[in-house]
DNA sequence: CGATTCCGTCATCAAATTGTAACAATTCTT
DNA sequence: AAGAATTGTTACAATTTGATGACGGAATCG
């Protein structure tokens, strides 16, 4: 449909669905844009001229943020959005400055700081980067080509053995027994992963 | 007491009081939110069965927020939820809004003000808004692009560098100890960020 | 206007990070 | 157990990065 097309092309930060216009389903609309991925979080407002519940419970299953019922108060409506949008932003920052825990192990993305055992650690940049994405991939194994496309990026052309060589500053840095690496494991043959979250 | 507990540990946004479940004295419960400087604005919406006035103005005393009286349709209660955490929005957005306070550095968004140890500190407005940024946001870290977008904003096209100049008049003005930073901290190889409350 | 402040850019210096190679240690194979 | 393959570690040079002083132009204010 046409709405859904400017839906995906303008990006917007919020969508007033007018349930009552005819000719354009408001509910198909709304279905779509919660099935797409890149907008399954978008906020939705729906603007319904019946009031009864059946319409609301509807939207409610669907994922509308809220509903106002014509005929509307324009200051209403605005002040509706305004809340839609605060709570929204509040949803994507707890999100971004999510944490990640385990055995001892704390990283938080949002502040870039690493914690092992409640003890600060510092870390470069790019220990930090390798770092974070093992944890956004606990217990999958990447090869070091795969890492270097990961972390490092398409422009950088590096050693794959470089690899190791962070690997190992990077474990020196968090990993409390030296022998026995408890969050960054080697799989000999094909290249490292984060330990399994179980 | 258990509910007690588990207010403090998981910190939730609203707390929703049955006083009707048997075992449990939701007043009490009510008080003791209320004493505990950490949640003493968390708001409280209260489930009743006795539609009488006489719960209804001892809670109110107490503090809680709203009153849902059984039987409740559940609409009812997501809508006074609802609008029970906008009103609250709106005083937390207000009391942040006044100003902002952190290890002898006060910054007043009222009167674009700032003081380091109760001495006043004279800031040319890009040096503010930079402050000011930084302390809506403090933790988490900004890349110089990111920067360049929240603080200058889309009209202006600078060279990223251009961040690191301003910073360092700013710390010039507020930071006490030039060597080494307590508000505005580098995170080398990727940004800046303010210092973390905590 | 004229003076002053502010802003953006550049150059330079100091310091931290990074990539690499060489060597050591480990694991696997036969 | 010896040799081969793989991984770990160290040292060092090259590069990147950040801090800051200087300077010209723009904006502001009287």
């Amino acid at each position: 449909q046409m709405a859904w097309e400017r839906v995906k092309t303008a990006k917007p930060d919020l969508v007033v669905l007018d349930l009552m216009i005819p000719g354009i389903h408001g509910l198909e609309v709304c279905k779509l844009i919660r099935r797409d991925a890149t907008t399954q979080n978008l906020p939705i407002i729906m603007l319904t001229a019946k009031s009864d519940q059946v319409d609301k419970i509807l939207g409610l299953e669907l994922g509308a943020d809220d509903y106002v019922t014509k005929p509307f108060n324009v200051r209403e409506l605005i002040a509706r959005i305004r809340a839609v949008l605060r709570r929204y932003e509040g949803r994507q920052q707890k999100e971004l400055s999510e944490t990640f825990a385990f055995q001892g192990l704390s990283v938080n993305f949002g502040s870039c700081t690493v914690a092992v055992d409640g003890k600060k650690v510092d870390l470069s940049s790019r220990e930090f980067k390798l770092l974070k994405f093992f944890t956004e991939h606990p217990g999958r194994v990447y090869s070091r080509d795969q890492l270097l496309d990961y972390v490092w990026g398409d422009e950088a052309f590096v050693e794959p053995r470089t690899v190791d060589v962070h690997i190992s500053r990077l474990r020196a840095s968090i990993e409390k027994d030296k022998e026995k690496p408890q969050y960054i494991l080697t799989v000999r043959g094909l290249g490292y992963k984060f330990a399994d979250l179980t």
